[in-house]
DNA sequence: CATGAATGAGCTTTCATTCAT
DNA sequence: TATGAATGAAAGCTCATTCAT
């Protein structure tokens, strides 16, 4: 088989690619990756269905450059906070990290949902889960180390780390009945005591 | 268009619907939620597709079942392992929650993966969970009482304890690399640097 | 094959049959004949399935015990109704036999719009139906003569009277927007009419 | 939720809503509404269930797009008829819409069953019917007055009319045991002695 | 006689993907 | 390149009827 799917070298061809790309995030926002339709797409992106798959393999691999969107957002989100901090305050580096993921779950608010849950479900996005998952605690681990954190097991740390941050962050912007702010504080008197002792 | 799931009142209907069961927890376990079908799952029972549909109302229903079972089992354990500590030493209880959660991670290894999944796609799933979420919080919440923890703000301690076992939970039974005695102690370390503060 | 269904000799039997009778003219009236199925009515006239298929052979078989029954009373209401006029007055005559026509289609309202479309659609009930629709074109040809109807063919004629009669019946007791009353009497003097010419 | 049924643009696609209302309005006519199903008209018009679909809702939208055609027919015909009455007899113009009636019975023998049995019990089509209905009793109206029918009630008259014509011609077309073109006299001697009177 | 659990053929409908134009 | 009609496997679900208890 091997079909290889046409490489968008002309103005008109990005354009179009760039058009699903936005309708299939739309509609997998709005109504979950199952429940769309790859001729949905196409209607809302004003483009034939045969155009759709002369750009992309299936369905999935839509989904999969949205990921892939959403995590260089997420990386570069992390990358620039931490850079951003000056003074080397410990609490300022943990607010940044806590504080962009949560903007991620902000401006990816419902697409995430269908993200987390192909990471479940879909061999080929776990994988890219596990892969990133790794980058980001070794960029924990890095924060760790700037920190002076002089534990026996940062890798052990920097797990916990971002189990904390990861699953907070999701879970704070997801309901409201706590106070977020004090939350933050909260998560990194947690974090602090730890990696203070 | 009362079309009520038939109550199965005589022992081979209860057989019947506890082979139905079965069989779903199996294939969903091994092929996932979405990859089995209710014909496969009657003929792994050994039963006709019209007594499927005589319990249940659909697929879904089935799931839900196995989610009570799954949740009950948990809750139970909960309990159970709490109940046995009677040296009143927090870092027994902290374990004892953890193991609880990491032994139901692997008790239903695979089935787990759907129910996350599902937890954030269908809202009649999430909605069950963020029921069951809250009650898990407030046995933490009486945990920390117990463990004489004073903070202001025990909603807060409660949930971000909650977010950190969860997680580490589930990831530390999924991934091999990390030493997980080593890991469970420190993820101890961790709640306790904070409680004890 | 040849099932014979049980005939009911004693009580119970004779009074669970007039039960499933009752609730499936009950349910066919509500919900139309395709639109119940066995175990709904069962389920109404609180008897089990099994015995259902003891007393019917199918569904249908039901049906027509109740298109019998209409038969049986439209007939008696119609011998009735001639029988009771006492002094040869045509229009008389006639009012009786739009009377009673209209009372039949208002007291099986609904159940007969079921049975209308079966005598369209089943070879069965259309047998039933033109063998019925004969024995009254012969009662209409009956009183054409006590009428002193002397047409060179009565045969015809009782036709015509029976289709005027029969569809303007159904669609007076159906339709609201003409004075009944009125169009009854409008009927009468296009028959008599007819037959006094 | 929007799904709409395609509308033909190519030639090819106009040409298989086509074969599918022709295979549609064959098998019905043969085997009954019911006893046809998508897969068997598919098969019959040679075409895939797929693009079946994409062109009706459901089985019922192709039925009643072919009542349309018998409306249209219908309506087309008595039209025709009446303006072909050049002489103002009033036998004539009685004449032209009894055997335009019997005519699209005749063409339409075997599929009319169907449609009148739908009449009484589906909604839709029962609505349908009923405006149809209506125009043609003004059309009749219409003729009563060509014919200087002066009535006190030609609502009434008119309706009657419609209720004899109607269920003359579809009786008279489905048996044969009275002499046609002599009962199509009678009807129109019942009709004009009325309104001579 | 009565019960009601079980059966499974049969029908409807969807949608990812292809390919002729 | 772009189009969109056509495909058909695959899934969901119903219900008349049987038969073991």
């Amino acid at each position: 088989m091997d079909k290889k799917t046409r490489l968008p070298k002309q103005r008109r061809a990005i354009e179009n690619k760039a058009l699903l790309l936005e309708a299939a995030k739309k509609l997998f926002t709005e109504k979950g990756y199952l429940n769309t339709n790859s001729n949905e797409i196409v209607k809302e992106a004003g483009i034939s269905i045969g155009t759709f798959y002369a750009y992309y393999k299936d369905k999935k691999e839509v989904f999969m450059e949205i990921i892939d969107e959403y995590t260089r957002e997420y990386n570069m989100k992390l990358e620039e906070a931490l850079n951003s901090i000056r003074n080397d305050n410990d609490r300022d580096y943990l607010k940044a990290i806590i504080l962009a993921t949560m903007d991620i779950s902000k401006k990816y608010y419902g697409f995430e949902d269908e993200l987390i849950a192909m990471r479940y479900t879909d061999n080929d996005i776990k994988l890219q889960n596990e892969i990133n998952q790794k980058y980001i605690i070794s960029k924990i681990k890095g924060m760790l180390n700037r920190m002076h954190f002089k534990n026996q097991n940062q890798d052990i740390a920097a797990f916990l780390l971002f189990c904390l941050v990861d699953n907070f962050s999701y879970n704070i912007v997801h309901q409201s009945d706590l106070d977020v702010d004090a939350s933050v504080e909260h998560c990194i008197d947690m974090i602090l005591s730890y990696t203070k002792t």
